[in-house]
DNA sequence: GATTCAATACCGACTGGTCGGTAAATTGAA
DNA sequence: TTCAATTTACCGACCAGTCGGTATTGAATC
């Protein structure tokens, strides 16, 4: 048995960059940002990855399958209930977005504005991990094991659920308010409950 | 009577600034690049305006009163029929989407995700154009002459239609796929379809 | 002593913003 | 009506600083 490792330095690097991606954008990141925060230099960044894009990369895949579908899976698997996933998930996210002080949002989704029109490979990857996400969410909805019949074409359902979050996401970001993001939320719940029966 | 007049050069600038901001965001439209698209030079760009703020604040109060609500109103115009309101003006506002092959998106949306971490007076001011046009979609659903009764609580069923949209041009503006794009302005038609009565 | 890991110095392109100055239009009084 | 006085419109070189990326060098490990 070892003591924790210490994390290895290109491990260290992704984790300030996918934070500095998430609270300040990819454009406002600098390398040299994401060397100094990591506790790193510029030299060992190039060390282990070639280029900023390689960076972007590893980020979005790591915080899609961790963040994204990763978190959406713990939901579905505490319960067979769909729409208790869906609001458990939905209360979860509401909450961690609540103690950041809502900042932040979901960074595959900021990434998505800022990065789709002007980089044809980093958009297909992310529309990659969107297609993923989606499917997963989708295979819930199709799965007849579970309780609670959802009122639409499963895929249909699954892209309406990502697309509220999304946006909800981005307007409760501009607002900052407590109270309304709390009844955004609400609003999230209530259109869950009319379009799953049961 | 006289020919058309030249437009005059600040609102050539605040077009050029529009349009790189669109399609480029905010901070890849450098300042030498708006000048240069307007054809106009430097000087004259801060002979009309104080910084680049200031640019950034008249284009996203321009944007949201011209294509947001402006754009809306026009469909609730047309129709005292909520549900048809609701469908015409997504339809519009896929085929435009559409048409300039899945880019820009929503210029309010995108600057939101931008910069409303790291600029609070641009995000206070975003925050109250949203908050605007949210009073206005919510002042629709609460007319009691209009055909089309909300299920839901009128300024809640607003942020679901804003959320929604703002989310369905996220998801389309990175898979940028016509068929695609289609069944999710499909989908967001039956989520509608659900959520009004008659 | 070769290979890996890491630190630093450096490069050219670009950024928002400033500044000195010119050209054109507007005013006002003779 | 003219012409000087003043304001407005506009130009483009320039500044200090930042960017992504490279080249060079030193240290550790096998």
């Amino acid at each position: 048995m070892e003591m924790s490792m210490a994390k290895a330095t290109d491990l260290k690097i992704l984790d300030s960059a996918e934070n500095l991606f998430w609270y300040h954008g990819h454009k406002a990141s600098s390398l040299d940002k994401i060397a100094n925060d990591a506790g790193q230099s510029k030299g060992a960044l190039f060390h282990y990855f070639r280029n900023k894009k390689d960076i972007t990369s590893q980020v979005i895949q790591k915080y899609a399958h961790e963040h994204l579908m990763g978190r959406m899976q713990n939901h579905f698997a505490m319960t067979a209930n769909t729409k208790e996933a869906l609001l458990s998930w939905g209360m979860e996210f509401y909450q961690s977005y609540a103690e950041s002080g809502f900042k932040g949002g979901c960074l595959l989704g900021n990434m998505a504005l800022e990065l789709a029109d002007t980089d044809e490979a980093v958009r297909q990857e992310m529309a990659g991990l969107f297609l993923e996400w989606e499917n997963q969410l989708a295979g819930y909805f199709k799965d007849e094991a579970r309780q609670g019949e959802v009122l639409m074409e499963p895929r249909q359902f699954a892209r309406i659920i990502i697309a509220t979050l999304q946006g909800f996401t981005l307007t409760v970001k501009v607002h900052k308010d407590k109270n309304r993001a709390a009844r955004e939320f609400q609003a999230y719940a209530e259109m869950v409950e009319r379009l799953i029966r049961g």
